[in-house]
Formats: C-alpha cells, sequence, structure tokens
DNA sequence: AAAATACTGTAAAATAAATAACAACAGTGT
DNA sequence: ACACTGTTGTTATTTATTTTACAGTATTTT
C-alpha cells in the first residue's frame, strides 16, 4: 500500500494511458481475472500476458509500489478489505452504483432473458436454421422493420461478408416489392419482427411464403403473426425495466447465428474474408489493430 | 489441486480434529481471513499464527498438496472461480445442447463480456454522459462507423423520439465533414469506435474536439485513440470464440443510456412520444399490439 | 532518411522463500 | 522416574522468484 485508497483496478485503468503497449496487455491480463491472476508468482503473470517477467516488474512501479511484493501485498489487503465488508454488494453489476441504479437493474433484467431465451431455443432448429443461411445454393433475404432494421443490418452486414448472394430488405421502405420479384422456391428469409409488429414486414413473408422461400422468424416472446408462417422462429424475451424494450437477446442470437455460419462456411469465407481485408486496408479506411 | 472438489476451506475445517496443537492454530488463523492470509507468503503465514515454518509445510500436506505453492494455486482457483460465479450456477443456457454447442459458449462469453464492463464502469462518468446526452440546450451528435454503424443508429433511433437536434453521422460517408460546419462549443457527441479502428472517426472526433464539443467514447477494451480526446470513456469487452467481435455489451450499455435518459427527461419525452405513436397510427406503419 | 529516444526482451545476479535435516521439547505410558 | 513417541522449532540447503544490467528492436523526431 504506497497509495492511500482506491484498488489497483481502479489505479490500473487510471493509469492505462500511461502505459506502453506490453504494459497494457499485460493490465488487461491482470483484469482478465481480477484479482486471482495478480497473486500468482510475477513469472507465471509474465507468462499469461505473454509479456516479459521485467516488464511486469516495471509496470508495478509504474503504478507507484515499490515492487512485486508490495504490488502483491495491496492486492491482498484489498481483498482482506473486500472478504470483511458487510455482505460485500456482490449482488450489483456496476460495483460503483447502488443495485437500484439502471446499470445493475437493466443489466439484471438482460441476463434473465438471455436466460429465459436460451432455454426455450431448439438445439436443432438453430442448426438448421443457419445450416439454411449458409446455403449458397439459394439467395439469403434479412428482413428488418423500423427498429429492427439494425438488427437486419448487423446480420446483414456480417453475411455480406462470408457469402453471396444476401439481399437486405427495409419493410419500411415502399420499395421491397420489387425484391420479391426474384424470389424463387427454396431461398431463405431471416426475417426480424418485433413488438409493435408491422403490417409491412407480416405482407412481405405472406408473399414470400406463397413463392415458396423458407422462412426463419426472430421475434419476441409473444412472437409476431409472421410465425404462422415461419417454418422456425425463436422467441426472444425482451422486456427491462424501461420505457424501451431491449435488443441485446435477439441481437446475442444474432451474432451466434453469424458465427455458426462462420463456421460451416470456414473454407470458403477464409478467401472472402481476405480478399475485404486486403480491400479496406488499400482504400485506408481502418488503421491496423496495433 | 490434488483433490477433486471442495474448498479449501472446507478441508480445512474438515481435517481440523486430526491436526495437531500447532496446526489447528495455523488453520484458524487462514479461515480468520480467508483466503486473502492464505496467498501471502509463507513465512508471513506462519509468524501470523505465531507458528514456525516448516508447521506450515507440514500442514498444507497433510491436507494432501504437494507443497505450499500447490496450495496456493489451489486457492487461487478457488477465488477465480468465485468471481466467475454470480451467473456460473447455469452450465448451460439452452438445455438442450451440449455445453460444447456454439449457443452455449458464446452466451457464456457474452455473460462475462458484461460481467467484466459493468465492473469497470463508474456510475458518476455515466450519469455524467447520459446527463449530457439529456440536455437539449445544446445539439447531440451520433457518431458510427462501418460496423458500429448499427450501434449508432439503434441510439439515434431513440434519441430522436426523445429529444430534437440529434444528428446521426456515419464517419465511412464522405459527407460528414458538412455536418461539422454547424457544430458549437458544448454540443454532445457520442462515439462509437470499435476495433479495428477507423481513421475518419478519429479525424471526425478531432475536429469536432476543437470545436469545443464535448465526447463521449464507447469503445472496446483496447480503447479507439478517440478517447485521448474523450470526455468520458466506456470500454466494452467484445471478444467472443467466434472470428467476429461481439455488439451485446455495448448494446447493453446503449440501451442502459437510452433509458437513463428517458427517465431524465420523461415530462419532455411524454408528449413527443405520444405525438409519435400516433402519426404512425395515422400512416398505419405499425399495427396495435394486441 | 538518419539519429535519438523509448520500449521490450534475454540473461545473469541477488534475494527471498520453501523444503529438508536435525535437535529439543512435551506428553504419555510403563 | 524413565523411555518412548509424536510434535515443534532452529538452522542449513536447495529451489524458485525477483531484480538489475544490458542489448536489440521498434518508434518517433528532426
Amino acid at each position: 500500500m504506497t497509495e492511500p485508497s482506491y484498488t489497483i483496478s481502479d489505479r490500473l485503468q487510471h493509469h492505462l494511458d500511461q502505459l506502453t503497449r506490453a504494459e497494457r496487455q499485460l493490465a488487461h491480463s491482470i483484469l482478465e481475472n481480477y484479482p486471482a491472476s495478480g497473486l500468482g508468482p510475477l513469472s507465471a503473470l509474465a507468462k499469461d500476458a505473454r509479456v516479459s517477467v521485467p516488464t511486469v516488474a516495471r509496470m508495478v512501479q509504474k503504478l507507484g509500489f515499490t515492487g512485486y511484493a508490495d504490488f502483491q501485498a495491496a492486492l491482498r489487503e484489498e481483498l482482506k478489505a473486500k472478504a470483511k465488508n458487510p455482505i460485500a454488494k456482490h449482488d450489483t453489476w456496476a460495483e460503483g452504483a447502488p443495485s437500484e441504479h439502471l446499470l445493475n437493474r437493466l443489466t439484471d433484467a438482460v441476463i434473465d432473458n438471455i436466460r429465459h431465451t436460451l432455454g426455450q431455443i431448439d438445439p436443432t432448429d438453430f442448426d438448421a436454421a443457419c445450416a439454411q443461411c449458409a446455403d449458397t445454393d439459394h439467395h439469403l433475404y434479412i428482413v428488418g422493420g423500423r427498429i429492427t432494421h439494425t438488427l437486419a443490418e448487423y446480420l446483414f452486414l456480417h453475411m455480406q461478408v462470408m457469402r453471396p448472394a444476401v439481399t437486405h430488405i427495409q419493410s419500411t421502405s415502399n420499395a421491397w416489392p420489387h425484391y420479391l420479384l426474384d424470389v424463387k422456391k427454396g431461398d431463405v428469409f431471416v426475417i426480424f419482427d418485433m413488438r409493435r409488429y408491422e403490417n409491412n414486414t407480416l405482407k412481405l413473408a405472406e408473399m414470400a411464403h406463397a413463392r415458396g422461400a423458407r422462412l426463419i422468424l426472430i421475434t419476441d416472446q409473444w412472437r409476431s403473426p409472421v410465425h404462422h408462417l415461419a417454418d422456425v422462429t425463436f422467441s426472444c424475451r425482451i422486456v427491462v425495466p424501461s420505457a424501451w424494450d431491449s435488443a441485446a437477446t435477439p441481437l446475442l442470437l444474432t451474432e451466434t447465428m453469424i458465427s455458426t455460419v462462420q463456421e460451416l462456411t470456414w473454407d470458403k469465407t477464409k478467401d472472402r474474408m481476405s480478399q475485404l481485408e486486403d480491400m479496406f486496408d488499400q482504400t485506408k479506411l481502418f488503421r491496423k489493430f496495433t
């Protein structure tokens, strides 16, 4: 304990700017499973963070400790204090905030939503739906409404990288009927529709269904009317203590779909992705991550 | 880790009978502030318990460890597990699927990300940022890049309902400099920037900063270079076992911001929202939720 | 593009810590 | 009371860990 108060976690984050690349890497590694990793031997910590031993020694000095031993002693003190704390506020997510803070209440609700939603998902259905999304023999259409548009776009952006023949349709746009002209039997639709369900989306789904398309629906727990037409329906819990619904659970589902499709199509995706990277690099849209 | 399960605390109490006088003394000292004291050097522990050094060494062997190092490693493991715990009671999320199924692995990772991220957020900063977003005396700009565009749009859509003077800028579009012409001192920017950080976003942030705008940054754990200019930075963990990053945590944060702003501006929002509802109803864009 | 600076890792030295060996002591039974 | 057994502490040795010094590498500045 060289400096007065504040946890080491705080201090690490506070100093993060003044740290160098390797040191930051190390800092993150410490925070990764805090405080356990910091209580082991210095060498183990260094190895864990893929950093040399002296880097660790240097950083703890930068943080204001006289040496690694001092650093560890401080960590232990912190742990001791936390244990003594009357029924430590372990049940909150944002530790500095009371449990009634929105940060904690909303997070609670979202975790709960995830648990409920995942508990009701049939993995077989899920895998089947992903397989359909990965099937390049058929065109893939992704449909979103006003709010769900962002989810649809997110899925689209990723699918676009991984496979050809993907189209993003906004049901709010009145141009959508044009797209349906080209729909063939067996084409796949991923449709996002949450309350308040949109009429346009339903219409679109009906027409797609009539043309022999397969429908995958991502909706809320009350299920959009589209689900009568859908081959697979995933219903997500979206209620949180807010005037708005939460898109976190459907997003998680969407990301899992993306990841699954990625795995299914890896051999083909590989090339597409590196090509894309090259293109971005060339246009210098992105900086390389250092 | 020589014996399978049970905490060391349990093991200690269980063996208490088979321990000798000095060893019992030691055991109680360890339990006194558990697990902190056990993670220090053996000699300190011995001194603390008024016991000789070899007594400690002998006891940990009696407990089934190969040596003091082994004992400490087990303690650290225990601590690590405990830190993960708050939600760990669920070993699988999608119950029908094995734990290696992506549904479960990704969900695990996302929950973990949320926990880490929330743990590092300063509620004061958060509240301050939300207050700025709710401040209608200044214009609110929301900036997103290629992938983060969806997050930015999500925030924009909701802010647009709750307050006037909101603009969504895509840093990927080359029209963005136009927007900056109107930026006044005190205007607020919410900037989303995740790896791989976009040069355009940085440029935009620099110009906004130069014009006296206040910057709120939502980024990943490695933090976009924009954070040097930002008044408040929120770093989210986004890594999941996938070729892609997860936007779930930043989304949760965004939703919490939305919800907080909503509460802050409720009296003003009320009217705007009902007006909006009316408009949607009239245009029959939506069906009423039944 | 060259020079200076700062960062990072390798290797050796120093230090600290943990184990092993031994001696002293306490308790117990004959 | 004496000898034995088991427990504990002191000292020495070994082992591991941390620190220091130095050199190579990358990065920034002029």
